[in-house]
DNA sequence: TTACTTAGTGTAAAAAATACACACTATATT
DNA sequence: AATATAGTGTGTATTTTTTACACTAAGTAA
């Protein structure tokens, strides 16, 4: 957050880079700011640390107050820190991101005064950003990009009950490249860590698919043990 | 680096954990603090961010400063933050790792004043350390674990020129496993970034073996390509 | 009933990872 | 000169993993 600018030597802040997955595309949220500097202009969500929380309980409230989520996977990932990052002086930013479901029934909050609006937008087409926020979304970006390979992460953007295609889509939408459909189901499966349900996809003009769900439990078992994409 | 306090709401600082290779063991340079909080006890080394440099630069510097080495491979990795985590106040700091031939011609210039004295001290013995110090260097050795894997950052640890039994010797101290000879020749050869020299090894009791050195050309060139431990 | 749309499945081939043992060479020792 | 010593350097067979690839099944809509 750049907002404020209280006489220090040197701010500290959090920024969110938050992706949301809305059964379609991947969107990052912004804010348009309604301040100088940058003003009218697309930024990241962020806000100054307190003075008695965690980093992470820090992250956490910021998320909590510009979205009304809690609970969400989150992950401190990159610093920030160039002398010239923000014109009023200098203020070092933590990244952190964070992955969400769009859409459905948990709506967000609205947005806390210092933004005009915010917005979920594509990350096909991003506006401009204020500051140096487009490295700040570029390095998250990478980030989740490896880490999707690594760590089940992917499920924190989707329903609790979904299908397979579902989810290789979002690999695919993350990785930004096609799969193939049998290796990936083959491979996902193989990992042990999705729980087939008795239940189908509702609403669908066409078959309806199985649903799964993903089993944290047998996830914590497997621990040590590296899956890979 | 924890020893100076300005009043401040918030400092911030950066703390290196330095790993080094004698050619035998795996060390960390660790500092023996002169002053209160923990005084007498080992501490990473660290310093506070200065007003006009960007992190990195910053974290270059201090390792100059506190090493006399200059283009050593490093980097940011982690964030600590607790709002307990020094007993004076808020400091909020920046975790950076370096990896360091030790021995031979280089020696290390002696330490800023803050400390009664500095040491490399093998990491499969070390003391209590001060402040999250222990928490830090956990993070950190887990950081290279998993970097080693994709990174040609092995050969920060060893001399420019340096045998496959040494490359190997590194890889299995700082994964913590052995690995087979023939395989881990197989694979490393098979990246295409070592070149063979037309040079042995010298001094050595025993069949002198083939120097080679890390190319930094061919593995620029690879550079997209996931090499893969 | 038919057309449409997505779900769901198997196999063969290629590539990568693993397990494994001995002869070679340089030096030091007698 | 012969021998002991210590680390170098190499190949192959087996298993596992990855890749490439195409059709039938099921449900809905017209």
């Amino acid at each position: 957050m750049e907002q404020i600018l209280p006489h220090l030597d040197s701010v500290f802040s959090i920024d969110c880079v938050l992706f949301g997955f809305d059964g379609k595309e991947l969107k990052i949220l912004l804010i348009e700011r309604n301040e100088e500097p940058f003003k009218d202009w697309w930024a990241l969500p962020g806000n100054i640390v307190g003075p008695d929380e965690s980093l992470d309980q820090s992250a956490s409230r910021i998320l909590y107050e510009l979205t009304g989520l809690r609970g969400i996977y989150m992950e401190q990932y990159y610093a920030f820190g160039d002398p010239g990052r923000h014109p009023q002086g200098r203020v070092i930013t933590l990244a952190y991101y964070a992955l969400i479901r769009l859409g459905g029934d948990k709506e967000l909050r609205p947005i806390s005064n210092y933004a005009k609006r915010a917005n979920w937008l594509p990350i096909t087409d991003l506006p401009k950003l204020a500051f140096d926020h487009q490295k700040i979304y570029d390095k998250g970006l990478e980030k989740i990009k490896r880490r999707i390979k690594h760590q089940p992460i992917a499920f924190e953007l989707l329903p609790e009950k979904f299908t397979l295609t579902q989810l290789q889509h979002v690999y695919e939408l993350v990785l930004g490249k096609k799969l193939d459909k049998r290796n990936f189901r083959k491979k996902i499966v193989s990992f042990g860590v999705l729980k087939e349900l008795d239940e189908k996809q509702k609403g669908v003009s066409y078959r309806a698919a199985t649903l799964y769900r993903f089993d944290k439990r047998k996830y914590a078992k497997l621990f040590g043990k590296e899956i890979s994409f």
